[in-house]
DNA sequence: CGTGTTATTGAAGTGTATCAAATTGCGTGG
DNA sequence: CCACGCAATTTGATACACTTCAATAACACG
């Protein structure tokens, strides 16, 4: 993995991304102890943070944009498992069930990334133990996002996966044009499929498609069709 | 959720399930906290220990028995999103993330249960802060299987899965007959496909079918079928 | 001993993947 | 900044794995 170090360290404590973390309880001296251990990188889209099989060494803290976890089925094909955007930690998972990573990382959007070794967390964690109930919140909250994508690909159709896809990628990543690929490996089907069904929603004027971007015209049918419960 | 309690109570400290489970390394008095907190009953197959929708209130700690975790999709269908043995705890997810359950946990094979409020959790946590680290690792191990699900259920065959489910299944509960109707709903298939796919394998050799009872003879091939790799 | 669930088999339909080929659009380097 | 090249998109044809429906048989259970 290289890594671009950035010149000026920025610091934890004025950084905008962390008041959506866990750490933004942390007192003043736990944050200038993330600091000192830290690693800052600009990452650009296609680079690999990580790779499945590595053994977890850290956090990634994503300061800005996008990263996705891919992984390749045994076929070559690649499916999208988890995808953050600023304010997401990855890679916390397995520093706690002590296994190599399930899957790849891969910046999608330019991303400045802080790096934070299990061995500072591990600290951390054992001064303030709030800090590790925070960890439990936070994998519950994945968790049960986890089970219910299990449940959808196991009972929703491709056009209604398709039709979350595109509201849960608008909702979380609002400028970024995915492609039909990209929305493919998130929605567990494949790109003509998505394409297919997109020509689909936009006869049926719940989205317009100018190009590559996909406009969302009907969020409301949309989410009808997507069997999405709120 | 009506519960028989048990006459004599039974006591952690004795409990063989204990030691699999991340009570084992609790210090004597931590033990005698639960005893005195708990709630254990006897629960025949069929009966509910909460439905999808409940708050969590407090974790569900398996002793005896077998118990599944099952969602109902909007067509009605049942999936079976886990299933628990003895030493399994059961709603520790939702204690975390503070949200409802996703699913209703169903005796499968009578059990002894015994229950343990949110409060006394909360309180041993407090006391006791490897307790967290301690649930950490069971949660980031539970997500663990169910990443590897997702990504099953979305490359794997229908075949691939049920050959799967077989070998899980005989894994973790060696006596039990599921039936076909359980199995399809733990490999997120129907009946009629596992039925077919059952008379396919026992053609090849793989399994013996008497009756109800699924034997596996060819372990080696239907791991290969399963395209499970660890 | 009946009664309802589970198992089985068959026929039919269809959603979705797959393959191939043409076209578009974008990023990159000259 | 333009042109090139390659990836993304699109469309059509085909195939088939799997679901669905229906009807019967076998079993378990109270």
């Amino acid at each position: 993995m290289q890594k671009d170090p950035i010149g000026t360290k920025h610091s934890c404590g004025n950084c905008e991304s962390r008041s959506q973390s866990l750490f933004c309880s942390l007192k003043k001296q736990d944050i200038d102890f993330i600091d000192q251990n830290k690693f800052q990188t600009r990452q650009k889209a296609g680079q690999y943070l990580f790779y499945a099989g590595n053994p977890g060494t850290g956090i990634y803290c994503v300061t800005s944009g996008t990263v996705k976890l891919e992984a390749l089925d045994e076929n070559g094909k690649s499916h999208i498992v988890q995808i953050f955007k600023d304010g997401s930690l990855i890679g916390y998972r397995a520093l706690f069930s002590d296994e190599p990573y399930q899957s790849s990382a891969i910046v999608v959007e330019d991303a400045e990334i802080c790096f934070i070794p299990k061995t500072t967390i591990m600290d951390l964690i054992s001064k303030t133990p709030d800090l590790a109930m925070k960890f439990l919140m936070q994998l519950s909250n994945d968790f049960r996002q986890m089970e219910q994508r299990l449940k959808r690909v196991s009972s929703h159709s491709a056009a209604e996966r398709i039709a979350e896809a595109l509201l849960f990628l608008r909702e979380n990543f609002h400028d970024k044009n995915w492609t039909r690929k990209e929305i493919a490996e998130w929605a567990s089907t494949t790109p003509e499929t998505v394409i297919r069904t997109l020509a689909e929603l936009e006869k049926e004027g719940l989205i317009e498609q100018k190009g590559r971007s996909i406009k969302i015209v009907n969020r409301q049918k949309l989410l009808e069709k997507s069997k999405i419960t709120f």
